[in-house]
RNA sequence: GGCGGUGUAGCUCAGUUGGUUAGAGCAGCGGAAUCAUAAUCCGCGUGUCCGGGGUUCAAGUCCCUGCACCGCCA
């Protein structure tokens, strides 16, 4: 048995994410999680929000709300949305927790003591009628270069020159539209990164089975232009974590808070800690200490590839740098992105559907599906509605569904709902076992592997190869001939809706859970053989025939949500 | 502009270190069956593997170059 430590990308707390951004992290997470689970091994899943930064408090202003009420209702949203979509996180925690004030303190604290934090004074823009700094991208003006009147501070969106908000011609405050602006003087911390360059690219260079999306990334980083440039690690802002040297105060640095860039990956690590002080486990550091037991943990993270700078280069930078023996990442999975319809996913413009508005109007295992069985792995990927509802009513409802409920029918009206005694297992019985016992293997390689396509496909196939036995084996005609054939048959394939049942449940929870019921079956225990499992259900057991797991999506239903999701969320 | 990615059947995509007649699912066409959510099963693909050069006995698979789309640029 393994240890497994996996977490997925923390969403951010200022809204409600659509499916780009949950198949890109979140979702392919739960799945190998799930199947690490069901395989045996000790698995530690996390996850939080992160709620940091600047973002959050225009949202919560936005809202009319203080920011800590407003990141408490918005966590408890995305929570039941997790919870919707059956994401099975050991812990679904929160970035502002006490726990990570404490080890984001105790992180900085460390990195200083070994040199590895520099201050610096800059100049930053004040804004007296917001009573706050201003980020560069909160101030508007106009482009000194193309004249465009809605430039911001760091980039002209029309010409897309690289600019100083210094640079703008009349700037005014994005959030207020204020120009009572002033040029201020203010302290900040940075990493200095840049001395771990060297370490780092070692790091990176030992890891030759990253997925090359992963690794390029990193090494552009690493090596472009001057090289990986130090990070400012604090902000002027009021929410957030306050700055301060393990549990010291930091002399300058009074009023000031950590970056969301830097407390955000070290909730990774403070969520264990929230996870033990919710009291669902007992010993955190054991997960994450490689001096208290996590030597042999397997830390496994999922995330989408704009993600992957800050878990390549950043995260490690500040485990590195404290000199301790937190645990590194062992292997990162990134996504594409997924695009919707000929374009991307937009929150601003409401394009495409969201968390809230899938569970709306269609169960969780239909999204879980078709995402997962079409994961944007090795370039982007597109959702369309006829795709959607081609897949889900093909893969699903006819092929899956349709078995389970041609079995259990046929059953109930020939022998009643137990599974029928009698006749024996021929050659055709033979070689279904031979060939599901070898899909099995395949599926259980690529589900290692965090193949997540080739998993759905290999899957399918071994729902498709139910139906070609059942097709060939034709009990419906036996029957008229032989009964006894006919009852094993039937027997045989009430046990492989069980094993669909077990093999299924990392991609659809729900629909396995409801064969699991129906079939009367005790658990989801892995099968060690296809043979073996095909035994589990013997003559005599009771089942009963359950609702239709899958119901089809119409034309009308399709082309009505087609229509609404296209833009402009109601 | 720099960097990276992608470009394979109508659609969504596989194609390991270059090696036999380039594959899967869906859609389409033909057939079988009638237990089942009109659901299943079987059969059927002469595709400029984006274009053009090159290396090689052999390239979708390597090199150069052009084109298109996408992303990132702290």
């Amino acid at each position: 048995m393994a240890r497994i430590l996996i977490t997925s990308a923390i969403p951010y707390i200022n809204g409600i994410k659509h499916l780009g951004n949950l198949v890109g992290s979140q979702l392919p997470a739960d799945l190998f999680a799930r199947y690490m689970r069901q395989r045996g091994h000790e698995v530690l899943f996390l996850c939080a929000t992160d709620e940091h930064g600047t973002p959050a408090e225009l949202a919560a202003a936005k809202a009319g709300k203080p920011v800590a009420e407003y990141c408490a209702e918005m966590w408890q949203v995305q929570k039941d949305l997790s919870d919707g979509f059956r994401l099975s996180f050991d812990h679904f925690g929160r970035s502002s927790s006490p726990q990570n004030h404490k080890l984001t303190q105790h992180f900085a604290g460390r990195l200083a003591e070994a040199g590895l934090i520099r201050e610096v004074s800059e100049e930053q823009v004040y804004s007296h009628a917001d009573k706050r700094f201003l980020p560069d991208r909160y101030i508007e003006g106009t482009c000194p270069n193309c004249g465009y009147d809605r430039a911001r501070g760091d980039q002209c969106e029309n010409c897309t020159k690289q600019l100083d908000p210094t640079d703008l011609i009349d700037p005014r405050s994005a959030i207020s539209g204020s120009t009572d602006l002033e040029v201020r003087e203010t302290k900040h911390l940075y990493l200095r990164q840049s001395e771990m360059r060297g370490q780092l690219n070692d790091w990176i260079d030992s890891k030759t089975d990253w997925p090359i999306l992963t690794t390029s990334i990193a090494r552009k980083w690493l090596n472009d232009g001057d090289g990986l440039r130090d990070r400012g690690i604090t902000r002027d802002l009021d929410w957030g974590i306050p700055v301060k040297k393990g549990e010291a105060e930091w002399p300058g640095m009074e009023g000031k808070v950590f970056y969301v860039w830097f407390d955000a990956p070290i909730e990774y690590i403070a969520c264990a800690a929230e996870w033990v002080d919710a009291g669902k486990g007992d010993d955190w550091e054991r997960w994450w200490r490689e001096d208290k037991g996590a030597e042999d943990v397997r830390y496994v993270q999922f995330m989408g590839k704009d993600n992957v700078p800050f878990h390549t280069l950043s995260f490690p930078a500040t485990i590195m740098g404290s000199g301790e023996p937190w645990k590194l990442v062992d292997y990162i999975k990134s996504f594409n992105y997924l695009n919707y319809d000929g374009g991307q996913f937009s929150t601003s413009q409401g394009r495409g559907v969201f968390m809230d508005q899938a569970l709306e109007i269609l169960p969780a295992d239909y999204w879980r599906w078709w995402l997962l069985s079409h994961a944007p792995e090795s370039s982007d990927s597109e959702f369309t509605w006829e795709n959607f509802q081609a897949s889900v009513n093909k893969d699903l409802a006819d092929v899956l569904g349709n078995f389970v409920s041609r079995v259990t029918k046929f059953c109930r009206s020939k022998f009643g709902e137990v599974v029928p005694e009698g006749g024996e297992y021929g050659d055709a019985e033979v070689a279904l076992v031979a060939e599901l016992q070898g899909r099995v293997d395949a599926y259980q390689a690529h589900m290692e592997a965090m193949e997540v396509r080739k998993s759905a496909a290999e899957l399918r196939a071994i729902w498709v190869a139910g139906n070609e036995y059942l097709q060939a084996a034709a009990p419906w005609a036996a029957y008229k001939e032989d009964p006894d054939r006919a009852a094993a048959i039937v027997r045989l394939s009430l046990n492989l809706i069980r094993l669909y049942a077990v093999l299924s449940e990392p991609f659809i929870p729900d629909a396995s859970a409801a064969m699991l019921e129906a079939m009367g079956a005790a658990g989801a225990d892995w099968p060690d053989t296809v043979g073996e499992a095909l035994a589990a259900l013997p003559a005599g057991h009771g089942f009963t025939v359950p609702d239709v797991l899958f119901a089809k999506i119409t034309d009308e239903a399709r082309e009505g949500w087609q229509e609404k999701f296209a833009g402009q969320r109601g």
